[in-house]
DNA sequence: AGCTCACCCTGGACGC
DNA sequence: TGCGTCCAGGGTGAGC
């Protein structure tokens, strides 16, 4: 389940593409979620910049066309060697004229592709990046404002804040000592304060970490990342709290599961 | 408008 | 061993 760490380390090793000019590709329809440029028309173009929103990876490609990734929960976008077989569920590959290659799998296909003139298309609902001055305690504190859902399920909406997903969001919580099933318009400013740290930490732990492999996660080279040896709650369901030794405990809220420690998290 | 929940999909874990 | 069942979850959209 990538987020935005995982998506952001992703980005930084495709990186290396920015530059390169597209010999041919080959993407699956059914990965193709939105197409209003033809696929055919790619080849000769180069990949302008490449970058993160959200979950959200942006390949800017010539002068005007978006090629927009997102993974899912089980979605790989690498640089692979082409001497290798492609494995089950590989649903695109794109072909550089510097002899690079870089292929999207998504057994699960949650994920999808997007080709399109205006990126703002696709990225236009999304909330403000948490790791930008733009996510001000400020901000937050309206977010929460009045709002009668429980925290966790806010912290999942993208329309609010663009990136944070399950793992981040309980993570987040338990570093800033609330519980996911307290009424968002309930914290006190000192708990917003908390929050919005708390957000920006693990976020930024995580990117340090190249992202947390839980199951299927993979980085831009295929390897898998180092956070999830660092993590208090997530998928630690009946293991003692790593604070106060008291077993972490698993809800679901808004269909989600939460991981939450009841005696550190009020 | 705010909120909850079902749905999409497949690999892997688990029980018998 | 093998089969069946259940669960994970991001985003979307239906329904209350």
């Amino acid at each position: 389940m990538p987020e935005l760490p995982e998506v952001e380390t992703i980005t930084r090793a495709l990186q290396e593409l920015q530059g390169s000019a597209i010999e041919n590709l080959y993407i699956s329809p059914i990965v193709l979620r939105c197409q209003n440029y033809a696929p055919n028309n790619l080849p000769g173009l180069s990949i302008m910049r490449i970058y993160r929103r959200g979950k959200f990876i942006v390949w800017e490609i010539g002068p005007a066309v978006h090629m927009i990734f997102h993974l899912g929960m089980s979605g790989r976008l690498f640089l692979a060697d082409p001497r290798e077989e492609a494995g089950k569920h590989t649903h695109a590959i794109f072909n550089f004229k510097d002899g690079k290659q870089v292929r999207y799998c998504d057994p699960r296909r949650f994920g999808g592709i997007w080709l399109v003139k205006n990126p703002g298309e696709v990225l236009g609902t999304l909330g403000p990046e948490p790791l930008d001055p733009e996510f001000s305690l400020e901000y937050l504190q309206e977010c929460l404002s009045g709002r009668r859902t429980p925290i966790k399920s806010l912290l999942l909406d993208q329309r609010l804040l663009a990136g944070l997903g399950n793992i981040y969001a309980d993570e987040a919580l338990f570093k800033a000592g609330i519980s996911p099933e307290r009424q968002a318009g309930s914290l006190n400013s000192r708990e917003i304060r908390q929050l919005h740290r708390a957000v920006i930490k693990v976020l930024q732990d995580g990117i340090t970490h190249g992202g947390t492999t839980f199951r299927d996660y993979r980085d831009g080279y295929n390897r898998p990342g180092g956070f999830q040896n660092h993590l208090y709650v997530y998928g630690r369901t009946g293991q003692p709290c790593l604070k106060c030794g008291k077993p972490v405990e698993r809800i679901v809220i808004g269909g989600r599961s939460s991981h939450y420690c009841p005696r550190c998290q009020k």
